[in-house]
DNA sequence: CAGTCGACTACACATCCGTATAGTCAAATC
DNA sequence: GATTTGACTATACGGATGTGTAGTCGACTG
């Protein structure tokens, strides 16, 4: 049991205002929450959340810390543990994980140092893991694969809102989590183009490529307005 | 020459307000960028902007709708004249077409219904295309794989900042773009997993699908912490 | 018991915000 | 020329914000 699942009473009220913060933070994102929203949340006065954490910036960094604490504290006792195997455990912890991801994510629009630091991580990991020889097909430039792969997980995260409305079902339960995790697995797991069609994007890309700076078509990382012509970034 | 393409002494001031708003919204967010900025960044009197957009809210509605016309004139344009292939068309257009893709990418963290609305829009044209036999393999759930395709493309551009300094070069300009571009193809075209690492992460979601609640390893959508681990989602 | 300390509330203050309003000026119209 | 209209500035206002401060209360220590 981490700090972070005992029952609200439990807890000191600088832990509760930290904790409320962080999941207002998570859902308004950092400059619509306000120290007195904060305050009520926590059942506390403003004047207590300055007594404990002197400016609202200082409170972002203690969240910014315990987020990325409570990361790491969740890895560690899950593998000391064998946590990942005991349902109870995980079943407990699973809402705590989750939120402290919404909020590196939108931290990371919001401009935390912090959460940028962490996207950083991230990306050498996921390279390192690019680098080793597990993927099925080892990319030709690892460190951009890794960066698009986190920043495309991380768009998941941030979008949730979004892509559950879309799907008529909350992407962060149980069954909706399902759902989204299966075809994300599709994604990954199947070409979403030919070799044909691949190859000739790649040659496009390579005509690209050989060309000044830019000199025909965008095919920019596809958000609104592109991705209706399939993939095509 | 689209209007947006006008050097800024050729437009009304109602015009240069929309687009300075435009552009503060995409870079800010709306909480963070103030009327007074944007009338400073247009550089006129905040009331200016009151004069011709009465409420701030209001100034968003007419960036969302001038976002959404556009992207669809920009649209109309290039397959009526055929500018797909004109590259000085599209050099010109391309930087507006960003702006107005981070706006929008931007207003769905911020809470806006127009670009909800796009974002949706987005989604169902994806699933149509999923649908239409056009991909190597067909997806076993259409929709959800158009939500999480949309959501992942529309991170990218979120967090164009981050996947930047991660690379250590700017993927708005040309290099960069291309750099990405060809990673992104990369993860679109090649399989994460084995086919036996694939088929054992379904089953493992089988298992879960049949199970109540929830009772055994998170999988959520990764983003930081989990995708160390592969995108095991 | 007195003093100290930490947790806590209540209130104040300066600044900034979105919104409101009065006034000016130039161009167009009658 | 007089009037109207639209573009525009300057200023005001009420409310909200982050920050600052004084005071209370209970627990602990010497």
């Amino acid at each position: 049991m981490t700090r972070m699942e005992r029952a609200n009473e439990d807890l000191t009220a600088k832990a509760r205002i930290r904790d409320a913060a962080l999941r207002l933070f998570a859902e308004q994102g950092f400059e619509a929450t306000t120290i007195r929203g904060v305050a009520s949340a926590a059942g506390v006065s403003s004047g207590l959340v300055r007594h404990h954490f002197g400016s609202k910036e200082a409170l972002r960094d203690a969240c910014d810390v315990h987020a990325l604490d409570h990361a790491m504290a969740i890895k560690e006792e899950a593998i000391l543990a064998g946590g990942l195997a005991d349902s109870t455990f995980m079943a407990a912890v699973y809402p705590s994980i989750l939120l402290m991801q919404r909020y590196l994510a939108r931290s990371l629009v919001d401009g935390s140092p912090s959460a940028a630091a962490l996207f950083d991580r991230m990306v050498d990991l996921a390279e390192q893991w690019a680098q080793d020889g597990r993927l099925p097909t080892r990319p030709d430039d690892p460190r951009a694969f890794a960066a698009a792969l986190v920043a495309m997980q991380t768009g998941l995260l941030m979008l949730h809102d979004q892509v559950s409305r879309a799907l008529g079902a909350d992407v962060l339960d149980a069954s909706g989590h399902i759902r989204l995790g299966r075809a994300i697995l599709d994604i990954y797991t199947h070409p979403l183009l030919t070799d044909d069609q691949a190859a000739q994007a790649r040659a496009a890309y390579d005509q690209l490529q050989a060309r000044a700076p830019f000199s025909s078509a965008p095919s920019a990382p596809a958000a609104a307005g592109t991705v209706t012509k399939g993939p095509r970034p």
